[in-house]
DNA sequence: CAGTATTGATCAATCGTTTGATTAAATCAA
DNA sequence: TTGATTTAATCAAACGATTGATCAATACTG
């Protein structure tokens, strides 16, 4: 059973929550046990039947936690009849702010493995309530701003791809984190570096909108 | 038993190693048990301790393997002083190359989720030998090409990011195949839907190069 | 026969879960 | 305001099941 509200944590089972959200996006689901998550969490194994009924039942619940988390961000306000250069400007700084969170906010160093698990594991049902409520919601929102932006359709398969493909240039950078560092001589993210990948990104969607834009 | 399978290679420990890529990327390493690999390999589970020493001398062994899988791939044969437009269409053959593969090929349908796994699972021993075997010279490669089309500096912070990106954008549709096909409302990934992809990835490979071009 | 490969059985360790006891706060009756 | 009772929450301990690993015995092969 999902609960439609996301509730705010507080207390032992917000402590699970968070413990749940670290150990299982660095080691897994399988690879975490519930003494482990326990004992980070500060509190005894039988809490988390207690709270969540079981193992699963937390695993559900730091999904929800996530889904929460990812809709405080990424949510452009929009002016009510944006010009295309506006539209394109709301993409822009979207994008930016989102590569700020994903590469350098601490919130996400949590929940980013999380999600990355959950993409790998198939279509359960921790990852079709994160894409009903999140990511399906954001992409439209995203197609209806390229579609001002390119004068195209704003639900036509091009740009559904384009808009998939502006963003997973951003995902890329945070899922291939480890790849990345190595490779650019990075001993970590800061600042500067995350400017620096979201000026790529950005660049990159500037170059795609100008070759898409329709006369 | 059922030996009708196309197995290229042969004996038990290739069955093993088979089979574990297969279990390890869809479960992971912890999901997944010694005796699980065994059945699927329909051997005994000993045979894991005799072959590979353990569980955990599979996967390094998996590992391997997938490293000589990608090896085999992305591979372009550059000729030996190319123009700036021979460089950016060996790009764009390499990358349509590299699409098909990530998202129709058999093999990579075994490959990619493990790697998936890899990436989540921080900088270990497999993932160093992955890197230094595949990642970092072929994206070195890149650069080079991608320096040889926009007149750029081969081994510039810009010139890496770029190319991260190009290649994110592919790896990230592969990554978020599940969330894409949903948003697509596709059933599963054929040409038409491959080649789509390589189209959108292509034409955000031409903008990016175009803008980078210097005079 | 010698050497390699495979098998079924068994080991201690750890897994997720359940249990009954214990505590502190909330609620009720007089 | 009292004292009794109920409720929510946490705890140590133990449960059966499963884990990776091990080993002697067996089968295969050249």
């Amino acid at each position: 059973m999902i609960e439609s509200a996301p509730r705010p944590p507080e207390g032992t089972g917000a402590a699970l929550i968070e413990a749940g959200l670290k150990l299982f996006g660095k080691q897994g689901f399988s690879g975490t046990s519930t003494r482990e998550i326990a004992a980070l969490a500060d509190t005894n194994v039988a809490s988390i039947a207690y709270h969540f009924g079981s193992k699963d039942g937390l695993h559900t619940a730091c999904a929800a936690e996530v889904a929460r988390r990812l809709s405080a961000v990424a949510t452009p306000s929009v002016p009510p009849d944006p010009t295309p250069d506006e539209a394109r400007a709301i993409l822009d700084s979207t994008l930016r702010a989102l590569a700020g969170f994903l590469l350098t906010s601490p919130a996400a160093t949590d929940v980013a493995p999380f999600i990355l698990r959950l993409l790998g594991s198939g279509p359960d049902e921790a990852m079709t309530t994160l894409y009903a409520s999140v990511i399906e919601p954001k992409h439209r929102e995203f197609c209806r701003l390229w579609a001002l932006a390119t004068g195209q359709a704003p639900e036509s398969e091009s740009t559904r791809l384009a808009v998939f493909a502006a963003i997973g240039q951003l995902v890329y950078f945070r899922v291939g984190l480890p790849v990345v560092t190595r490779r650019m001589g990075w001993g970590r993210i800061g600042a500067a570096e995350a400017g620096a990948i979201a000026d790529t990104v950005a660049a990159n969607l500037h170059a795609a909108i100008e070759r898409s834009r329709v006369p």
